[in-house]
DNA sequence: CTACAATCGGAGTCCGTGCTCCGTATGAGA
DNA sequence: TCTCATACGGAGCACGGACTCCGATTGTAG
């Protein structure tokens, strides 16, 4: 899709402007949600209505770029801390700086929703390539004993996605994510002999 | 607004189509979301589109008496379980099945996003009604022991439109529900003594 | 039963938006 | 520099959806 092996690579000035309209596209969708206008984004990328829809047939298929994008700069994110000291604090570091850029980017809580469920539709493999990192942090963190062990990266997500949308809207960002993060430890009185060893 | 000084009381088949209209709205929208066009109520109603701008000059008006209904129907059932016997019970099950209602109904969702914040805005007074009985079951449970001290009505709000959202989109409700409660329950260890007497 | 004002119905208007088309501009190989 | 396939720009088309208008209908007071 990319790079098929049909014609010539690409002009110059085309891969710059494929890259303008994405960030455009980032931007505004970020800003004025998945609902904004294609123009709005040609505008704001100095281009022509035209050449947005060249590199993107549809407005779906830029959006799941765009998506896409989001999704595997957080899946990357998440890989960088699998090696972490201290697995319990990336975990929730990881958890609580996904749920404040949702706040600021509406695109990431819409992001988070599709790749929650469909799995099969858009986001392609972006979906589960951040389940899986995300799924990398969660078992380091419950081995070190900092959450609890009977969930799994599906549950996590879904919360994920969640406290992002909650977080967009009221401005209890803080406390909501105090609370969940509660009910994630292990239960202190249960589990907290087994934890320690 | 619903019976103003000016001319004489409004018809009786006037008042019928009113009701069908929101019956029919609210169907709609809990369906396809508040996206879904005027026409498809009007539809749905088996009335004009010409009754339906009558009775609600605006999509946006109408769509404000659909979310103000469920508001004040949640609201009227938090009231009632303000004398239950179990004030722990009352308050985790009153919320498990507003979440439970949210993923089966869009509009749900919506209207607890919008009462959240934009308590200027649409939704008017149904939005502080809903943060009222809400509260009042909070400090029954909280005196209870049931439920942590150190969090109030606003944070109980945004967790509940967050989790409404996550469950209509991820199947795992009963395991974010799960993870929710023992948040909100108070810490086993620290508090379990004061709980007790 | 009659008369009339309130109400209804839905064709038609207006506008925003996704997408196409083609004349013009431009990058890059010879 | 010359050539031409590639890419650009944006006017225009098609479509759907909110909202209007007015002739037909119907509840109701007298």
């Amino acid at each position: 899709m990319t790079s098929p092996a049909s014609g010539r690579p690409p002009r110059a000035d085309a891969l710059r402007n494929r890259a303008k309209v994405l960030a455009a596209a980032e931007e505004v969708f970020a800003v004025q949600g998945t609902s904004a206008s294609t123009e709005e984004v040609a505008r704001k990328a100095g281009v022509g209505i035209g050449t947005v829809f060249r590199h993107f047939p549809t407005k779906e298929s830029l959006l799941e770029a765009v998506l896409v994008a989001l999704l595997e700069r957080l899946a990357a994110e998440a890989r960088e801390l699998r090696s972490a000291a201290d697995p319990g604090a990336a975990f929730f570091g990881f958890f609580s700086r996904v749920v404040s850029r949702a706040a600021a980017k509406q695109a990431v809580t819409e992001a988070l929703a599709e790749a929650g469920v469909d799995a099969r539709r858009a986001t392609g493999a972006a979906g589960p390539g951040l389940r899986a990192a995300l799924g990398a942090l969660l078992e380091r963190a419950q081995e070190a004993g900092a959450v609890r062990r009977d969930i799994g990266a599906g549950q996590v997500m879904a919360l994920l996605a969640g406290l992002s949308y909650a977080a967009g809207r009221a401005g209890a960002r803080e406390d909501v994510l105090r609370i969940a993060f509660d009910g994630l430890r292990p239960h202190a009185c249960r589990d907290q002999a087994a934890a320690r060893r």
